[in-house]
DNA sequence: GCCGTTTTCGGCCCGACTGTTTTCAGTCG
């Protein structure tokens, strides 16, 4: 079920850029922008509070709160509406394009009237922007480098968007009268990190109840096809859904065929045929009678063309299928398999929630162990302070105490500087149980440097893991121009894990650098990077792009024994050397 | 607009990088 914070969330990260974009106070833009992250990493749900209960999140006050109750009263706010007429949405559609902000997207406006994508394609094309103050040669290639990024991640959306909109639909329609079955398929089923448009399939015998609700669903804009066997509609966030009612016998070979990947389809096709079978969507038949022999279900499927059920996740035409043949499939990494999480934040840092509720969240999934790593000093916008770390320290040595089931790692996200080095020396950082590395800044260095920073990073014996390796954002920035190869033989020799970092913008390292990396011998860490509490179910995110790099439990240290794992950090390979 | 061991005003994450300037604005993390 959606929380109506999400909602707020944006509309109230929407007004803070429109504050910027039209000039208003930079710290008023600030506090909105604070407050929306507030409300979407808070854990109660905005609907269910009054006036009151909104103060007592943190950063929403007085007028915030009133503005937040008028939005769940009326539908909208006022202030934000006025703000909307002065703004065209194009414009703050701009300022999606990375390098361009609020500023340079009021000047393109203001001079150029340009308030869409295309329009600045096409200005800059036209060599309008010239004679713009504040825009040079370099700036138009910049901007449409970052249009074309923009674009690359184009119409696809986020795993995580796409799995929220699934999940609602699915409920919705397994809701309806004579629903067999309800399930989603396509990318979103094999945890692609972002997924085009999504694949809703039920099984029943009567269509049009189905066919009903869906084109009725809140959040439904426009009907593009309708039919008895097929429905797509666009939503008002522009995602596509299309729906498919399959007789209830179908449901399996359905199930399989609208999952994919197409290469994998295929590969599946060419074995049915060597077997005298044709596959479709409806089932496997014999090619000659025409005769159904199974499509109940997906294992019957792949059974009948000498297959053990192959995972979603694998289906990506990768070698699943000669692995499956061979019957050698791995037993791929589960969530449930997860004990604990071994990169996390909290407000001391950059943080939405106190240690406590962090961990009392924690504790609530059940982990037999939890590390907090907040960012250290290096990251200047943080503020870190020996003096702060060491109190939490003391402050989770104590919550530790009183935690039976789940033991406390205290740790630190270091940051990577240009040469390697991390913001604490050896013997300060001998003080931490874990510490994760990463890189944040200097993106643009050349292949030989981005290769020695982490390769040193991963010989510092006190470094375990390297978060966020390539540091992408999925459609905002592509990762570092590093030899990954080169890393992936440092992280093997020295013992540091390689982080699968769960966040659904980063899902860093990315699927089949995975696949590579696992073939050097290095292990990995799945990991929320949570920010608040709501994210640490994050990790289902990064459980899918670990199965999608074929990893299994013994690949992945958080999945180990505490005792175990503390041998790992013991790091013998970097002290060896 | 929010917040307070600096409490009703006056701060607010701070430094670096890039490209465009000719001393700095804009963007980013």
């Amino acid at each position: 079920m959606a929380r109506r914070n999400d909602e707020v969330e944006a509309l109230l990260a929407e007004y803070a850029d429109l504050v910027q974009i039209t000039g208003g106070d930079a710290f008023k833009a600030r506090a909105y922008e604070k407050a929306a992250r507030a409300i979407g990493g808070y854990h109660a749900d905005v609907a269910e509070l009054d006036v009151d209960g909104l103060r007592q999140i943190p950063n929403v006050g007085r007028s915030i709160a009133e503005k937040v109750a008028e939005y769940l009263r009326t539908g909208t706010i006022f202030m934000v509406e006025e703000a909307r007429a002065r703004v065209p949405a194009g414009v703050r559609e701009l300022t999606a394009i990375p390098t361009l902000g609020p500023k340079k997207a009021m000047t393109l406006y203001r001079d150029l009237h340009i308030s869409s994508v295309d329009q600045l394609v096409d200005a800059i094309k036209q060599g309008r922007l010239r004679d713009l103050r504040g825009f040079g040669e370099k700036t138009e290639e910049r901007l449409l480098h970052g249009v074309e990024l923009l674009r690359q991640a184009g119409d696809r959306i986020l795993l995580s968007t796409a799995t929220d909109l699934a999940e609602e639909i699915v409920g919705e329609l397994s809701g309806v009268r004579g629903c067999v079955r309800c399930g989603y398929a396509g990318s979103l089923r094999r945890m692609r990190e972002t997924v085009g448009d999504l694949d809703v399939l039920v099984a029943a015998e009567r269509s049009a109840p189905f066919m009903e609700a869906f084109t009725r669903m809140p959040g439904v804009a426009e009907v593009i096809a309708g039919g008895e066997k097929k429905t797509s509609v666009r939503t008002t966030r522009g995602v596509q859904v299309d729906l498919r009612v399959l007789p209830p016998h179908s449901w399996g070979a359905g199930l399989q065929y609208f999952t994919g990947s197409k290469a994998h389809n295929i590969r599946l096709r060419e074995m049915a045929v060597r077997h005298q079978l044709k596959l479709s969507e409806y089932g496997l038949f014999d090619a000659e009678s025409g005769d159904v022999v199974v499509s109940e279900t997906e294992e019957e499927v792949y059974a009948r063309l000498g297959l053990p059920w192959i995972p979603p996740t694998l289906r990506e035409d990768r070698g699943e299928v000669a692995a499956g043949l061979r019957g050698e499939l791995p037993e791929l990494v589960r969530t449930t398999d997860i004990r604990g999480d071994l990169h996390t934040h909290t407000d001391l840092s950059d943080g939405l929630a106190p240690l406590e509720e962090m961990v009392a969240a924690a504790a609530e999934r059940g982990y037999a162990y939890y590390a907090v790593t907040d960012h250290a000093p290096n990251l200047y916008m943080q503020r870190m302070t020996d003096e702060k770390i060491l109190a939490q320290r003391e402050r989770v040595r104590e919550l530790d105490r009183r935690h039976r089931g789940m033991r406390l790692l205290h740790g630190t996200e270091l940051n990577i500087d240009a040469e390697g080095g991390v913001d604490w020396p050896g013997e300060f950082l001998e003080g931490f149980d874990l510490c994760v590395a990463s890189v944040h800044s200097y993106f643009d260095l050349d292949r030989a440097a981005q290769t020695r920073r982490l390769v040193r990073a991963c010989e510092n014996p006190h470094v375990h893991v390297i978060g966020h390796p390539t540091g992408r954002r999925i459609g905002r920035r592509p990762g570092i121009d590093a030899d990954l190869d080169a890393v992936f033989e440092a992280c093997a020799r020295t013992g540091t894990a390689l982080e699968i970092n769960a966040h659904p913008d980063r899902l860093d390292l990315p699927d089949e650098e995975i696949m590579r990396a696992r073939r050097h011998g290095v292990k990995f860490a799945v990991d929320s990077d949570a920010h608040a509490a709501l994210h640490l179910p994050y990790l289902r995110y990064g459980v899918g792009t670990a199965q999608r790099g074929w990893l299994t439990k013994d690949d992945v240290i958080n999945t180990w024994s505490l005792r175990r794992l503390r041998g790992f950090l013991r790091k013998e390979g970097a002290r060896a050397a």
